[in-house]
RNA sequence: GCGCCCGUAGCACAAUGGAUAAUGCAACAGAUUUCUAAUCUGUGGAUUGCAGGUUCGAGUCCUGCCGGGCGUGCCA
C-alpha cells in the first residue's frame, strides 16, 4: 500500500489539477501537505492563502481526510482519519508491482581469478545485489551477471609465476596432453598470493613480463598445458568466490561470465564494426573514434585492440555487451561499478550504439564512490595495504565478539556473523552511492546508534514480543490510536513509497536510511507502549500486536532488501 | 588545460524547490515494578565554502570564485 500515492492521487483528481503533495518535515503540520493553492495562485493571479481557503471544502469531501487547514504561505495540510490509517497499514509490507515490467541484465561484482576481494569489490557487490532485490521486488526480471576477470593479463602472469614455481610440471610443455592426470593442488589462500607477486616481479624484470605476455598470448590462442592448468586454479577461484557470496549473504549470480565467455563473441562484433568501418588503426593500436562533435570534454578513442594486437577491456565489454543482448535480450543494461570508470561507460555505450549492437539510451552506469578511509584518501590497513574484504568482515566479526564478551550475552558463531555482516553492509547502503565515504572501524564496531545491528536489535525485539504472546486474534478495529502508534504507522505506510523511489531513482541508500528511520519510531513505540503487560486492557494489546506483527513484516522486508538476516537473539 | 563529482555542527551523515536544516557519534543530564538498556527521553552545538542571480519560497536550480577528489588512448 503506497499511501502517498493513494492521497495524491485522490487529491488531483478531486481538484482536477496536478498538485504535489508533500509529507511535511514537521509533523504537527499534518501527515501530508499539498502546494496547490500556491502553485495555481501565480495563473490565477489571485492570492494563495484566499486560493487554498476556497479550495479547503472541496478536501474536506474526501472520504479519508480527518481535517484540513491553511498554514504559512498557502500550504494545504491534511490529516488522514485513523480509521483509514488501520485499515490502510494492513497491507503495509506489500510492494505495489509495477504495470512494466522490464528484463534487466545487472553487472556487478567483477571478480577476479586468482586474486582475493578487495574492499573494492565491497560496494559493488552491496549495493549491487541490494539494487538487485529491489528491482525484483517491484516486479522486474533480472539477470545479474558476475564479469568475472578470467582471461586477460592476470592469467598470463599467474601462469608464468606457478611456472617459476613449479617448472617440472608438465603444463608447461607444448606437447602437453590434455588427457594426463597431474598431481597438483593449490591452495586458495596461496593462489591468491600469486598475482600480485607476479605482478610485482614484472615491473621489475622486463624479461619475466615478456615472457607472462607470450604465456598469455599462446594460452589465449588454446595451448592445452596452459589452459589445464588456468581451469584448474579457475575452479578454485569460483570457489572462492562463491564462499564471498554466501558470507556476504548477496543472491547467487545468475551468470559467473566475464571476460574469457565474453571473447567468444569478439569476431561478431568484429565483423559489425568492419561492416560499419568503424575500426582505424592508430600508432599500431585499433581504434574506434567515439568524439562527437558537440562534446567538449576530453573523449579518447576506444580501444579495439592494443598496438601488441591484444584484445582489451574495451573490446571483451563490447563483446559481452553483443552476448547479453543474445542471451537475455534486456530492455535495459545496468553497470554498478566505480564512478572513475564513467568515461569507459560512456564510450561503450557510444560504440554499442554506433554499431548498432544496443541503443544508447537503455544502458545504465550506477558509479559509486570511493571508501576512504579517517584521512580522506581511499582506506588501506593499518600496515598500509589495501583491505581485503575478508579482513574488513573478521574485524567486524572480532569487534561483534569483543562486544559480546564485556556483557553477560551469550551468542553462537552465526549469530556473531550475523550483527557482523549488517554492520558492514548497513553503513555501506547507508551512503548516497554516488558520493565517496568514509569508512571507519571504530564507528563500524560502536553498535549504537544508526547501526545495522540498531536494525537487527529492532527486529529481535519485535520477534521476542510476538512469540511471547503466542496465538492471538487480530483485532477488527482500531482503538483510539496514540501519537507514538499512529506516527509508526504513517511510517510503516512509507514503505512502498521507498521501494518504488529507490527503484526509480537508483538509490539503494533509500532502503537503509527507511530502515533506520522505521527503527527509531519502533523502539519509541516500544519503550513508551506496554503490551503484554497485566494491567494493558486487551483490546489495547490485541491492537498493539497487531501492530507489532505489521512492523516486523514492514521491517523484515526491508532487512531482506539489504541481505541481512535477523538472528533469533541478541 | 578540459571534463565529471563533492563542500551542511568537533566528527560522521540526511533533507521529492517548501514551513523551526533531520539523525547518529562524542559531551552533559535523566529513564529499567516493563515485552531484550546494542533501548528510550532531554540539553548544548549550523551565517548549509564565498559572492551574485532565478523564484511567492533555495542546502537543493543558474553564473562566477575558493577548496578537495577523480578522470582525461594501449591498467582493468
Amino acid at each position: 500500500m503506497n499511501l502517498y500515492k493513494y492521497v495524491s492521487e485522490k487529491l488531483n483528481e478531486k481538484l482536477g489539477f496536478d498538485a504535489k503533495l508533500e509529507t511535511p518535515r514537521n509533523r504537527e503540520f499534518g501527515d501530508f501537505s499539498t502546494n496547490a493553492a500556491m502553485v495555481m495562485a501565480k495563473n490565477a493571479g489571485k492570492n494563495p492563502r484566499e486560493l487554498a481557503n476556497e479550495i479547503l471544502p472541496k478536501i474536506a469531501e474526501l472520504d479519508f481526510v480527518e481535517s484540513a487547514s491553511v498554514a504559512g504561505p498557502g500550504f494545504i495540510n491534511l490529516k488522514i482519519k485513523d480509521d483509514f490509517l488501520w485499515h490502510a497499514v494492513q497491507s503495509a509490507a506489500t510492494i505495489t508491482q509495477t504495470t512494466n515490467p522490464m528484463v534487466i541484465d545487472m553487472d556487478y561484482g567483477a571478480y577476479n581469478v586468482a586474486k582475493s576481494l578487495h574492499i573494492g569489490h565491497l560496494r559493488t557487490s552491496i549495493v549491487g545485489d541490494t539494487f538487485n532485490r529491489i528491482a525484483r521486488s517491484v516486479g522486474h526480471k533480472t539477470f545479474s551477471w558476475n564479469h568475472i576477470g578470467d582471461w586477460g593479463k592476470p592469467m598470463g602472469l599467474v601462469i608464468a609465476w606457478i611456472e617459476r614455481l613449479h617448472p617440472e610440471l608438465p603444463y608447461f610443455r607444448d606437447d602437453f596432453n590434455p588427457n594426463t592426470l597431474v598431481d597438483y593442488e593449490i591452495d586458495a589462500d596461496e593462489l591468491n598470493t600469486y598475482y600480485p607477486a607476479a605482478s610485482a616481479l614484472a615491473k621489475q624484470d622486463p624479461e619475466f613480463q615478456l615472457h607472462a605476455q607470450e604465456i598469455k598470448a599462446k594460452f589465449q590462442s588454446g595451448h592445452p598445458g596452459y589452459f589445464a592448468l588456468y581451469e584448474k586454479f579457475l575452479a578454485i577461484s569460483l570457489r572462492t568466490m562463491n564462499n564471498t557470496v554466501q558470507r556476504l549473504n548477496i543472491l547467487p549470480f545468475d551468470y559467473d561470465l566475464g571476460e574469457r565467455n565474453a571473447a567468444k563473441y569478439l569476431d561478431p562484433v568484429e565483423k559489425i564494426l568492419r561492416e560499419k568501418n568503424m575500426i582505424y588503426k592508430n600508432d599500431g593500436a585499433e581504434i574506434i573514434n567515439v568524439k562527437r562533435k558537440d562534446d567538449n570534454k576530453p573523449m579518447p578513442p576506444y580501444m579495439w585492440r592494443d598496438s601488441r594486437g591484444a584484445d582489451t577491456y574495451d573490446s571483451t565489454d563490447l563483446a559481452a555487451v553483443y552476448c547479453r543482448k543474445q542471451t537475455d535480450n534486456p530492455d535495459r543494461i545496468i553497470y554498478i561499478t566505480d564512478l572513475r570508470q564513467s568515461l569507459h561507460f560512456e564510450q561503450l555505450f557510444r560504440v554499442a550504439d554506433m554499431s548498432g549492437i544496443y541503443p544508447y539510451d537503455r544502458f545504465e552506469h550506477i558509479g559509486y564512490g570511493t571508501i576512504n578511509g579517517d584521512d580522506g584518501k581511499p582506506f588501506k590497513t593499518r600496515d598500509g595495504n589495501a583491505a581485503g574484504l575478508d579482513d574488513i568482515l573478521d574485524a567486524a566479526n572480532d569487534a561483534v565478539t569483543a562486544r559480546i564478551a564485556s556483557t553477560d550475552k551469550k551468542l553462537d558463531a552465526d549469530t556473531i556473523q550475523m550483527i557482523a555482516l549488517a554492520a558492514v553492509k548497513f553503513n555501506d547502503l547507508l551512503h548516497d552511492v554516488r558520493a565517496d565515504y568514509i569508512f571507519d572501524p571504530k564507528q563500524i564496531t560502536s553498535f549504537e546508534g544508526r547501526t545495522g545491528p540498531y536494525v537487527l536489535y529492532t527486529a529481535v525485539r519485535l520477534n521476542s514480543v510476538l512469540r511471547r504472546a503466542g496465538e492471538f486474534e487480530q483485532s477488527a478495529n482500531a482503538v483510539e490510536m496514540n501519537a507514538d502508534e499512529r506516527n509508526l504507522i504513517i511510517e510503516l505506510l512509507d514503505f512502498d513509497r521507498t521501494v518504488q523511489s529507490a527503484f526509480e531513482s537508483r538509490a539503494t541508500d533509500l532502503v537503509a536510511n527507511y530502515a533506520y528511520d522505521l527503527c527509531q519510531l519502533i523502539n519509541t513505540f516500544y519503550h513508551n507502549c506496554p503490551i503484554l503487560r497485566d494491567d494493558v486492557p486487551a483490546d489495547t494489546r490485541a491492537m498493539r500486536l497487531d501492530l507489532v506483527q505489521i512492523a516486523a513484516n514492514v521491517l523484515t522486508r526491508t532487512v531482506d532488501l539489504m541481505g541481512l538476516k535477523i538472528p533469533k537473539e541478541m
